[in-house]
DNA sequence: GTAATAAATTACCAAAGAGTCATTAGCAGG
DNA sequence: CCTGCTAATGACTCTTTGGTAATTTATTAC
């Protein structure tokens, strides 16, 4: 108020993406229904008419949250498989780093949680999040794990199981600790618990 | 219509129960915002100033399903846990397989994507969920690997982080299952997931 | 400087749903 | 059969919040 710089400034190309940002995160931390528009709107730095000039309603701007969050993020990981030399063991080890990784600070591994949410009331989007994240992650998973069976380095199991078994652990853990980070006291080194399963995974629990 | 009983009854002692009930499939179902009191008691088969009648609030209905639904379920694995005679390896499979089980019929097991979708909404009944459900999970599970350890059965590993990674592929895969049973079209057999993943566990993935 | 523009605000509306309470009616005891 | 008790109803209120639109103001072009 002192000095006379502009109350608000017109940042068209900006906004969207600020505003999708502030969603996600409070959609994540709060789930749908129960986030305020007006909330989103002013973590966003803007009020709730700003929110409708850029999305049609609060659905359309949770379609936008999943949608522009997800995809950036979908096709690294089919690369590290095309471009791959090494043993099938080591391409798994990468990916389930890389994974953990990224879960430590992009908020967009909360989607995951978001979505287990919401999926029932949001048919659609549900199917979306299905069709273009998780079968596609599932299908790489599962590469992987044939081709290390077809080169004899695993055991033949099923590779469509075993995807899940592999990818299941560092999923929840992420999950559950997006959800119960305040109460739950037990701290989880993501990366060391990803190289602990990847460990039991490739050698088993039997002593021999 | 026709005949001429009366239009509704008087039952004290049965309603709390058939509201939780309907309830717990409602949230499970659409989470706890999403769902409106007049369903619940619809679907209970009562009238929304009936649930008023037994319950202070929605958010107390929503505690009462959580503390009603879970605690009964507790206890038993920790009794397994104290009568056991055979190995460790068996009493692990036992807890798993009768944990598949129970989430075949068992609406109670949905409690975890309930929880999970709205903990950060309700903390002080996170922090119950953790400590009288989660934890002693936990603690029971660990109890059974540190004990194989011991016996010499099982590799000296983390029995905290295997807790973790023996638990997460069953109990995602339900919640998985609870969430987009509409469009992930790759049916899941709960019980031969179980197997597999408990031998995937025991022998590990790599070739000898 | 000034006028035209459109980005952003603010005050508003309407629907939905949580919560209330006066009334109704099932049921047990006399 | 009648009477009292209270379980259950259903119409009501009030708050919350998604959504709208008239107004304001930053910005740009001349």
């Amino acid at each position: 108020m002192d000095t006379n710089q502009p109350r608000w400034q017109r940042r068209k190309d900006a906004r969207p993406a600020e505003i999708i940002e502030a969603a996600l995160t409070l959609f994540v931390d709060k789930g749908f229904a129960a986030t305020r528009l007006d909330d989103v709107a002013t973590q966003a730095g803007v009020t709730k008419g700003t929110v409708y000039l850029y999305f049609a309603n609060k659905e359309e701007l949770f379609k936008a949250v999943v949608r522009e969050t997800i995809l950036p993020n979908i096709e690294s990981g089919e690369h590290l498989l095309a471009d791959h030399q090494g043993t099938w063991a080591e391409l798994l080890w990468i990916l389930l780093e890389r994974w953990a990784d990224r879960m430590e600070y992009s908020a967009s591994t909360g989607i995951s949680k978001l979505m287990i949410a919401e999926a029932s009331n949001f048919p659609d989007l549900a199917r979306f999040y299905v069709e273009e994240v998780v079968m596609r992650s599932r299908k790489l998973f599962a590469t992987v794990i044939q081709r290390g069976i077809d080169a004899g380095e695993f055991r033949p199991v099923d590779p469509v199981m075993a995807t899940r078994a592999v990818i299941s652990p560092l999923m929840l853990i992420k999950v559950w600790k997006q959800s119960f980070s305040l109460c739950d006291t037990e701290p989880v080194d993501l990366k060391a618990f990803a190289r602990f399963h990847y460990e039991l995974m490739m050698q088993g629990l039997a002593s021999r």
